[in-house]
RNA sequence: GGGCAGUUAGCUCAGCGGUAGAGCACUGUCCUCACACGACAGGGGUCACAGGUUCGAAUCCUGUACUGCCCACCA
């Protein structure tokens, strides 16, 4: 027997020990048949435990695999982690200072040592949660992104596009994070709007004129000026057009030439030119053969070039420089605008002009822009898909080097011999970092995996490795083709490449979605997924972004310890809207985990009332003659075959939320609170065949909801699918060995839900009718009905009185003797009929009175609007005839229900 | 500046051409022999606003106002 209220700890322990004992979710590769169902799962980095929106992710990917093994398909999911590049480097550092030490300090080898063992406990934990989540992955196949199979594709990629000419080296202006010590690509860049001013500086002219104005936001910059640019139609500066300016403080001539970018309605129309430091004034730089000062370096103080100032921060210089131009500001004025900063450690960005490698990403692009155009890759929801065009319409070369050390290491080698004169005598063999691409800039370099050889130039064999290493959504981006170990030919490349379907959030969508798609088309000439569901962000219930620093985070084990794994993925699948964020608090667990439990009752319920050992072959639909089952056997099992459809349309849309609202919604409110109630009188009762019938419509039906259910709570439905399946019949060791429920008879039936809806419709009536006059529940009521002239509400009421009786907990129910309504009785009407419940001294008629009264005044509004819409002929005439008579229906019924309560009203005095 | 979402019950959200739903919260009755993590009943919304299309609009179209997100070289 089973324990009066679900409890998850030991359902769960025992289930994920048994899927895990048997492998159960290892695929094999096979050499045809049909495709398999195969995702990867986004690794998560390995920075440290997941978090709730890992949940929901995985959570997702989890329901979709159950779904379609259920559904016959071989799936696979395959697991992994990501290296994480500065996102984990930089959590190894935070280490590292707690020590009182910095990375430089600890040498590159070790410092590596150490993000080694670091992964190693990473991955433990990520994976371990995972398996707590309840997820369905096959543990065979785990990858790393940096493991040795993982850089082989990376190699190989970088190698292909690098063949393709599509991997350069330049030195372009890049997004320079100070704090990070590194180069970052365009999208890592978060922007956000910050107060700041603008400052308006007078630049004199060289031949002693008074020049012009400029305005900037950035005054210290101005060490770097190399020029001032002005539009060429603007009149205001024509005659300093080709003079020179004298820049103050550095006592430097600088030009003023004409750009079109310059825009004469902002500032003073006049801006300085910083080519080192400003990506616009780069490119006013090119257009003009302006020489770049680099004024700001790598750490973010102010270098040589910067004269009085070097060594400064750039606050700090800023503020001196301000200070020594003295009179020459004009004015200065508040200005909010928006500063770039970096997506890991958010501080602010400095664009600095240095030596990277870049991926030309335009001709990537356009396939991709192709395969989204042709409908060969579909993003859930349809609109991400217009913003991910969008972006990739727009593309821009993409920075993939990074001067950090956590990474695939760019495999380019430089020879010593060769390259004496232009490798900075700075760069050793082990040491590098910073602005390392300066010291190499010149060399030419061999790509290889490994060390060469001796040099095919000077054969020498004094080699140095680019220092840079990629950036990690490089590797990322083969993630789906690298798992199966692409470049190779796999067997199991073969079987299971192309996945399936990609499952992420969007904040990822370019980042990650979009290079994937790209590297899958150019390396593979595929998409590696035609589909791609795009969930939103876990947030708290005031709509914040879960932080650590808000401390608003809520832990994913926690819950699942607190409330249970299958309580807790509901949660947040009923949530789960396509693209849409999620509000949560851990109160949202209290609902799904009422469900669970009541999910255990009704299981427990349908347990209590089948006999001890199941009958031979169980209790089969099919074995039962259809002329055993009554209304409301029928009736469910159309309501079960509608949610079945249902939930299979939904989650074939991904439309995860909606899939588990109607198997809540079914279990509850149809199975639950109607269809055990109603079998309960037959479960209660002798008659053999009833009983019978009853008992295997709802083994049947929850078995199969159970199985459905699956998916989004694995748990619980294990261990009660366990429990039913000998008396359903089923012969599979677990749910996830089983079929998905398949019912061969069509059940709806018009008729039957008619007859069910009216007795519904009859029952909440009375209920209604004795809740508000306070009759006490147990009281059981004598009552009569009246059928006005519907001789087929008569037969039904008779036919399926036990019903009524039931639950309406009357004592019995016949035919009221005359039209009149009896003495001292009280009145419900419902469906065209009107039920009499006598009541005297029980209940206060004059309540009876208002309340009929009020319900009076609710019909005939309702009537007032039907009827207008039935004498508007252009509704009669143009709208659907079933539109029409539904109108009429609930006219006729609404009629009739005001004349009995008049009546009833009536005869109360 | 451009694009994409959203604006529905106190709260969080579904619904997306036939006249408003769920969960939580609230009120009342009941510990009725599966479940008080329960049952039954109830209160509560001019579906942001203004036009338009339609027999009919929360639902489609146009515009407005807020809110959020994304993109963009706002010196």
């Amino acid at each position: 027997m089973l324990e009066k209220a679900y409890a998850p700890r030991s359902v769960e322990a025992k289930w994920a020990a048994l899927w895990k004992a048997k492998k159960s979710f290892h695929a094999e590769a096979k050499d045809g048949g049909e495709r398999p169902y195969v995702i990867v799962i986004p690794p998560p980095n390995v920075t440290g435990a997941l978090h709730i929106g890992h949940a929901l992710n995985n959570m997702l990917q989890d329901v979709l695999i159950r779904y379609h093994r259920l559904h016959g398909r071989v799936t696979c999911w395959v697991p992994g982690t990501d290296h994480g590049g500065i996102a984990t480097q930089s959590v190894m550092e935070k280490q590292l200072r707690a020590e009182k030490l910095t990375r430089h300090q600890v040498g590159r080898e070790k410092f590596l040592e150490r993000m080694q063992q670091w992964t190693r406990d990473c991955k433990s934990t990520i994976l371990g949660q995972l398996a707590r989540l309840g997820c369905a992955l096959d543990l065979d196949r785990e990858a790393f992104t940096m493991d040795e199979p993982r850089a082989r594709a990376v190699y190989k990629a970088f190698e292909d596009l690098w063949g393709k000419g599509l991997i350069k080296r330049g030195e372009r202006m890049v997004n320079w994070c100070v704090r990070c010590g590194t180069a970052l690509s365009d999208i890592e860049v978060e922007y956000e709007e910050r107060k700041g001013k603008l400052w308006h500086m007078r630049y004199p002219g060289s031949d002693g004129s008074e020049g012009l104005v400029v305005a900037t936001t950035r005054p210290e910059t101005m060490l770097g000026d190399t020029a001032v640019a002005v539009n060429p139609r603007d009149g205001r500066y024509a005659k300093l057009v080709g003079k020179t300016l004298t820049l103050p403080l550095m006592d430097r001539n600088i030009p003023v030439v004409a750009d079109d970018s310059v825009d004469f309605a902002f500032g003073t129309g006049a801006v300085k030119v910083t080519p080192a430091h400003d990506p616009n004034d780069f490119e006013i730089s090119q257009r003009h053969q302006l020489p770049s000062i680099k004024v700001i370096g790598p750490d973010g103080r102010m270098s040589a070039a910067a004269g009085p100032y070097a060594g400064l921060s750039r606050e700090a210089a800023r503020d001196k420089v301000v200070e020594d131009l003295g009179a020459r500001i004009e004015k200065i004025e508040d200005h909010p605008h928006s500063v770039g900063t970096c997506y890991r450690c958010n501080q602010v960005i400095e664009p600095l002009l240095s030596w990277q490698w870049f991926v030309s990403m335009k001709p990537l692009a356009e396939p991709a822009i192709k395969a989204l155009d042709e409908g060969r890759f579909k993003l859930f929801p349809e609109s991400k898909g217009i913003e991910y065009r969008n972006w990739l319409v727009g593309i821009k070369d993409w920075c993939i080097s990074r001067q950090i050390w956590w990474g695939h290491r760019i495999p380019v080698w430089y020879c010593m011999g060769c390259n004496k004169d232009v490798i900075g005598a700075g760069t050793t063999k082990e040491e590098s970092g910073g602005f390392s691409l300066h010291q190499v800039a010149g060399a030419k370099g061999v790509i290889s995996l490994e060390r060469p050889g001796n040099c095919a130039a000077c054969r020498g064999d004094d080699w140095i490795q680019d220092p840079d290493v990629l950036d990690t959504w490089f590797s990322s981006g083969l993630w789906p083709l690298a798992v199966f170990g692409w470049p190779d030919e796999t067997k199991d490349l073969k079987y299971f490449y192309p996945t399936q379907v990609l499952v992420t959030g969007y904040e990822i969508i370019y980042l990650w979605v979009a290079r994937m798609q790209m590297m899958g088309l150019e390396l593979r000439g595929e998409v590696p997924f035609p589909h791609a569901l795009i969930h939103g962000i876990v947030r708290d219930k005031a709509g914040k972004k879960m932080s650590k620093s808000l401390g608003n985070v809520i832990d994913p084990l926690v819950m699942m310890d607190k409330h249970g794994t299958d309580a807790f993925r509901f949660s947040l699948a009923v949530q789960a809207h396509l693209g849409r964020d999620i509000p949560f608090a851990e109160d949202s667990i209290t609902g799904p985990r009422n469900f669970a439990n009541k999910v255990w009752n009704s299981t427990r319920f349908v347990l209590m009332n089948l006999p001890e050992t199941p009958p031979e072959g169980g209790y089969p639909l099919d074995k039962l003659s259809h002329c055993c089952l009554e209304l409301a056997d029928k009736w469910i099992l159309a309501e079960y075959q509608a949610t079945l459809a249902e939930v299979r349309k939904r989650v074939e849309a991904y439309e995860i939320a909606q899939a588990a609202d109607a198997l809540y919604t079914f279990l509850w409110d149809k199975f639950c609170d109607w269809y055990v109630e109603l079998a309960k009188i037959r479960l209660a009762g002798i008659d053999g065949e009833g009983k019978e019938a009853a008992r295997a419509v709802m083994v049947q039906v929850l078995t199969g909801t159970l199985q459905m259910l699956h998916p989004f709570m694995p748990y619980i439905t294990e261990e009660l699918f366990e429990a039913l399946k000998p008396f359903a019949g089923i012969n599979a060791d677990s749910v996830l060995d089983s079929k998905a429920p398949a019912l061969e008879f069509d059940w709806a039936d018009p008729e039957t839900s008619a007859r069910m809806k009216a007795l519904m419709e009859m029952v909440v009536a009375i209920r209604t009718t004795r809740s508000e006059l306070n009759v006490p529940p147990k009281l059981k009521l004598k009552a009569f009905f009246q059928n006005g002239h519907d001789e087929g509400k008569k037969a039904l009421i008779q036919e399926r009185s036990d019903y009524i009786l039931h639950l309406a907990r009357l004592e019995s129910l016949a035919p009221a003797a005359d039209a009149n309504r009896p003495a001292g009785s009280v009145t419900a009407v419902a469906a065209g009929c009107t039920f009499y419940l006598p009541l005297e001294g029980v209940v206060d008629f004059q309540k009876e009175r208002a309340r009929l009264e009020k319900e009076l005044v609710d019909i005939e509004k309702q009537l007032a609007g039907i009827q207008t819409r039935l004498s508007n002929l252009d509704f009669v005439k143009r709208a659907p005839a079933e539109e029409v008579r539904k109108a009429q229906a609930q006219r006729d019924d609404l009629s009739a229900k005001k004349v009995r309560i008049r009546e009833t009203l009536a005869s109360l005095g």
